[in-house]
DNA sequence: AAAATAATTGCAACAAAGTTGCAATTATGG
DNA sequence: CCATAATTGCAACTTTGTTGCAATTATTTT
């Protein structure tokens, strides 16, 4: 259920070495990964277009979320929840290590809701943590 | 008070053209800028670089905080609360609308805090909320 | 007020992140 | 296994941001 081979099949998605191989690294990742970090797993199997492209893809079906961080590389992971093409609900925090860079999805801590001034009408609410992980301390 | 050459004396930084010039935009613009949206304001008459350098100068005396965005293009925008040197405090919730792409600090609405798992320490913590603005409805 | 010093700017060059068009290749359904 | 549709790789480009260095400008000293 879990293997890189039924995600692709749930999605509706074909089945090519580079989305095999790319949701293979996120499988056995624990932490969100940049476009560049995927790359030096693969190497030159693929060309960074492809990369870009299946994250992409894999974004509108709702494979994987992006997080929004202060460097200005997009971070990419696994949805754990039942996101759908087009309808991503994550709503749980991620955490950027000031120390050890890595980012993660705290899949069990919610984002706590807010109240908005008036007008204001919320479709994605993102909560980004940055401190020091339980490894760097 | 709150013009821009008292900013840079209580700051003390030296009076020069570009820091004026960028802290009036920052002082008449009612949302965040990008490092684009300035370039396109004061046209020729700074070099890029100093834009951008001129923009560290104020994060790091704390005059200006900087918002994590998805698109990769980091915001600036003005620090209401008493930010200094090294130590930001705002605290507020960051709107950024899906229709005019306008992204404003909503200095009242606070960020609500969350209880992290056990070893997770944090010193900075952003919320961002995507939807649509009062205007654009 | 002018000279000395220190800070800031502009230029050129570069690096990283991401995008687009198009031809070649590969996957899939019949 | 063939036809069609989807995916990939390549080349070229854009945007965002950085660095070193010489020239300029602001501030301090006298």
């Amino acid at each position: 259920m879990t293997d890189a081979l039924s995600i692709l099949k749930k999605n509706h998605l074909s089945n090519t070495d580079s989305r095999r191989a790319i949701l293979e690294i996120f499988l056995q990742s624990e932490n969100a990964l940049a476009h560049n970090d995927i790359e030096k797993i693969t190497g030159e199997r693929f060309d960074r277009v492809t990369v870009y492209r299946t994250l992409q893809t894999f974004i509108d079906k709702g494979i994987v979320h992006t997080i929004p961080t202060a460097d200005n590389a997009t971070r990419y992971a696994l949805c754990r929840e039942n996101c759908t093409g087009g309808h991503h609900h994550d709503d749980h925090v991620h955490f950027i290590c000031e120390v050890c860079g890595r980012t993660t999805c705290l899949d069990h801590t919610h984002i706590p809701s807010v109240k908005l001034p008036k007008g204001y009408d919320a479709t994605q609410i993102n909560m980004i943590v940055n401190g020091i992980c339980p490894d760097c301390r």
